[in-house]
RNA sequence: GGAUCGGUAGUUCAGUUGGUUAGAAUGCCGCCCUGUCACGGCGGAGGUCGCGGGUUCGAGUCCCGUCCGGUCCGCCA
């Protein structure tokens, strides 16, 4: 038996009992006739303690950090009690002693505060996993796994796997493909989600699956994306949308109670798309904090259903607001007192090439009543009086505006807004904020080959009252310039997002179940009857055999996991992530292949010079 | 595809205007230490300044190229 204990259970109660430890040695403290050893495992640190006899075995047979040891002893009482650790009132009075195995000096500190740089950490991934900081976040992750399980059990769904080796349907990310050895010259594709075979599922009558599964996309990587990533994939049949928000809030809301021990009772609130990019300038905002957009100027067409207040702004002789197409202000409360540094800084942070605004408009609502601005020459106290009325802020509050093109401007106010939460301390890691952004468009315009492309995906259904716009319409989208004046533009999806403080956590959507419906979509997508059949063939086909109403969505697992652990990056929660480059460092993957393989895959290599 | 920051001891970093033998902390090694837990004290070893080229009497420092890594934009149905 290599061990009766872990390093973490024993405490003063079992005081005078004989226990056999198996670990590694977190820190050697040597005081000449004494040696005293922190011994770690996945449960904790128990101090050993070696006494004059075995100090002399020591001296034989050094200890270094690392060591795989085994200790036998009592358990007594500590002397001096170190009240940081579960097991500081105790030590293991070791009478014997066995190393397991040795190890070399590993290349950074194996603490929760490391020395590792980040590349070196992932090279040495299986070091970095003992460090509590990480251990810490795939407990974390394995027990939001575990709250998922139980909770759509519960519910009744069912846990079905879908294969990982499928067919190449280059709609929207890029796929990762494998090579057919048995069917030289053509490939799979590693799924970027199992949307079609959920979606089969559901005619075969599983009317509630689940799989918490990986997803493979070959794009660009960020902090917050992996090229291969885990979903919480769902679906339901014979549910409208509002079965679905009610059924995966109460998951969201049983994660935060099993995971963070936080009884999320409020309703989760709900949004428009529309109105979450006219009140906060993005689809998926962080209402932690209040500030919400005052539009002041801007095209028509963006939002049909809202009113204009530009005259606020126009007739002042103001070339930047007046050539403008979108003109938006926030008012960031408690600021009025900024000094000329600080808007400076704050204009150059928009001026940044990732934000692209030309500059930044202020107002000072100053506290007596009074207003400063950086454009006093062309407005009168009264229009900025105005402006600041609409623009609800309150005294001591400070305007910004933003001005430029429609799409960049609103999404400048919108990271300006979260920059500006950021430095108010509006956005605590601690604090949990839900939202549901509803009535996506379903369709998006694509400027590089000048036609509509799904939104979500090609197989989420319109609104009812948009099906006969969409099939009574034309894709074709003649000009180029007004393709938002198109009719598709504004049609809308049933869509939904969840948010979850600024991120999207999960998405889906009720999704088309008749075939002719299902055709007429592929149509608008500029794709032929040929080649609709080609690829999504068997779907058409299924939903020829009673296909039932169905819809569902995924939840970004490691994202949602990041979130609930405070932290904004991913690779933490995933036990071998891949760098931005899309490498693992530890592996050297990807890398090569022997000239067999290329043999007998039957390809050659034919590499352009970079 | 693009922008930007970085690469110096095992590790994390400093290194001024281009100028003597490239430093600190930590880790490592040795000696001392019976109550530490970030132990302490003394001593020591440890460097292709990412790589290649250029400018210069002289380059870690300036220039060009390149590789690697971070962050972001595009991209991510």
């Amino acid at each position: 038996m290599y061990r009766t204990h872990t390093c973490g259970e024993l405490s003063i109660t079992d005081l005078n009992k004989e226990t056999t430890l198996a670990g590694w040695v977190q820190t050697v403290r040597k005081f000449g006739a004494i040696t005293f050893v922190d011994l770690r495992d996945r449960y904790g640190i128990t101090q050993l303690l070696f006494g004059e006899e075995l100090n002399l075995q020591l001296a034989e047979t050094p200890l270094g950090r690392e060591f795989v040891l085994q200790a036998t002893g009592k358990v007594s009482e500590r002397s001096n009690k170190n009240k940081n650790i579960v097991t500081g009132d105790i030590e293991i009075n070791v009478s014997s002693f066995r190393i397991l195995n040795k190890s070399a000096v590993p290349p950074f500190k194996i603490e929760d505060d490391t020395d590792g740089g980040d590349d070196l950490r992932m090279k040495y991934r299986y070091l970095d996993l003992r460090r509590n900081a990480v251990k810490k976040n795939l407990e974390l992750r394995y027990a939001v796994s575990r709250s998922t399980r139980n909770y759509l059990h519960e519910n009744n769904f069912m846990d079905i796997e879908t294969p990982f080796l499928i067919k190449s349907t280059p709609e929207g990310a890029r796929d990762f493909v494998v090579p057919s050895r048995m069917n030289p010259g053509q490939f799979y594709a590693l799924p970027q989600s199992p949307q079609t075979f959920k979606q089969l599922l559901m005619v075969s009558g599983y009317d509630r699956y689940y799989q918490i599964v990986k997803c493979f996309r070959d794009e660009d990587l960020r902090a917050d994306r992996q090229p291969e990533f885990t979903q919480i994939d769902c679906e339901m049949c014979f549910v409208e949308q509002e079965d679905i928000l009610n059924m995966f809030e109460g998951l969201v809301k049983r994660i935060f109670k099993d995971v963070n021990g936080i009884d999320y009772t409020e309703k989760v609130e709900r949004m428009t798309w529309e109105d979450a990019m006219w009140q906060y300038g993005n689809d998926k905002p962080d209402i932690r904090f209040g500030i919400k957009i005052c539009n002041l100027k801007f095209p028509s067409h963006a939002f049909p259903s809202k009113e204009n207040i530009s005259s606020l702004i126009n007739d002042a002789n103001f070339q930047v607001f007046d050539s403008a197409e979108t003109v938006v202000a926030i008012a960031v409360p408690g600021c009025s007192e900024y000094s000329r540094k600080q808007t400076d800084e704050l204009t150059e942070w928009v001026k940044r090439p990732q934000i692209g605004m030309k500059g930044l408009v202020f107002i000072k609502v100053n506290t007596d009543g009074t207003f400063k601005s950086s454009v006093d020459k062309f407005y009168s106290e009264e229009k900025l009086k105005a402006i600041a009325n609409a623009a609800n802020a309150e005294a001591g509050g400070l305007i910004l505006i933003l001005a430029g093109a429609e799409e960049r401007t609103r999404k400048a106010i919108s990271e300006l807004r979260l920059e500006m939460g950021k430095k108010l301390g509006f956005r605590k890691e601690s604090e949990f904020k839900l939202l549901w952004v509803l009535d996506f468009p379903l369709f998006e315009y694509d400027g590089e080959n000048n036609r509509w492309v799904a939104r979500h995906h090609p197989f989420t259904s319109p609104k009812p009252s948009d099906i006969e716009v969409m099939i009574s319409n034309n894709p074709v989208i003649e000009n180029a310039e007004k393709y938002l004046e198109h009719p598709y533009a504004n049609i809308k999806a049933n869509a939904y997002d969840m948010v979850l403080n600024g991120n999207e956590v999960g998405g889906g959507s009720i999704r088309i179940y008749q075939r002719e419906l299902q055709e007429k979509m592929f149509a608008a997508l500029g794709m032929s009857i040929e080649e609709s059949q080609h690829k999504f063939g068997f779907l058409l086909g299924a939903f020829e055999y009673g296909a039932p109403p169905h819809g569902g969505l995924a939840f970004g697992f490691d994202r949602l996991c990041a979130i609930l652990g405070g932290s904004e990056s991913i690779r933490d929660f995933i036990a071998f992530p891949k760098n931005n480059s899309g490498k693992d460092v530890m592996l050297d993957a990807p890398s090569t292949i022997d000239d067999k393989q290329f043999e007998e895959l039957q390809i050659k290599l034919d590499l352009k010079p970079s």
